[in-house]
DNA sequence: TGAACACTTGAATAATAGTTCAAGTGTTTC
DNA sequence: GAAACACTTGAACTATTATTCAAGTGTTCA
């Protein structure tokens, strides 16, 4: 048994559970889409229906759509309905402290 | 002029420029995949051997060498030629902070 | 020098994912 | 009730991406 291998057995022992792992990269990939990345910085600032999301980031209505369905699949934003309007908001604590995790190494990297 | 256009005008420059919205997404997508993940786990613990890490992951050689190559690319980790091995590390003191922020959030959402 | 080793690279394949377009649901208003 | 509106959904298309496989580079050691 070389002394090599069984460092390896303790970092393999120290990574965190598979489900743990997939679960971190599922969250992170919702932040790794501009789209959905925009979405959650407008939400941070208010609560918007999806039509003035879509004139915010000139994009169509159906693609917003589909990245908010998404988002809300995730748990990172909620929709509630307002007769036939629906208004999204940020249905998670944690968004704004990872965004701003992300921007403080965005900014420094300059 | 509408109410409603207006505060979506305020929305709009308040966003972050789109360089920064690219940038910042392109580093969570980083994160959003679990054998990235996992190697940077690793590396948290301790410098490692792209044979090591392989081993760790149980993924080939190859596949570990093509997320490596990913991953120096952002500046994320960087590898160290050591005679015929390349020991590779951390490259920046924001991997620690940003996984961290995750898992607390992966954790809670239990 | 040449064989073995550690790693990198490029091309190919297979799987994921984002946007568009067309159609569908539910609500309001005339 | 019908038309207009706000949004959702599904299918199709396109682009991106992760892994494999085969070949290539550079280093060590006999």
């Amino acid at each position: 048994m070389e002394p090599k291998n069984e460092s390896i057995e303790i970092v393999r022992k120290r990574l965190p559970l598979d489900e743990v792992i997939y679960d971190l990269a599922d969250l992170f990939k919702m932040f790794g889409d501009p789209t959905r990345t925009k979405i959650m910085q407008c939400l941070l600032m208010k609560d918007m229906y999806v039509g003035e999301l879509a004139e915010v980031l000139g994009m169509s209505v159906s693609a917003v759509s589909h990245q908010l369905r998404v988002l809300r699949g995730a748990k990172l934003v909620k929709g509630t309905k307002e007769g036939k309007e629906v208004k999204y908001s940020l249905d998670d604590d944690h968004v704004a402290l990872i965004l701003e995790c992300g921007l403080t190494h965005v900014n420094e990297a300059k």
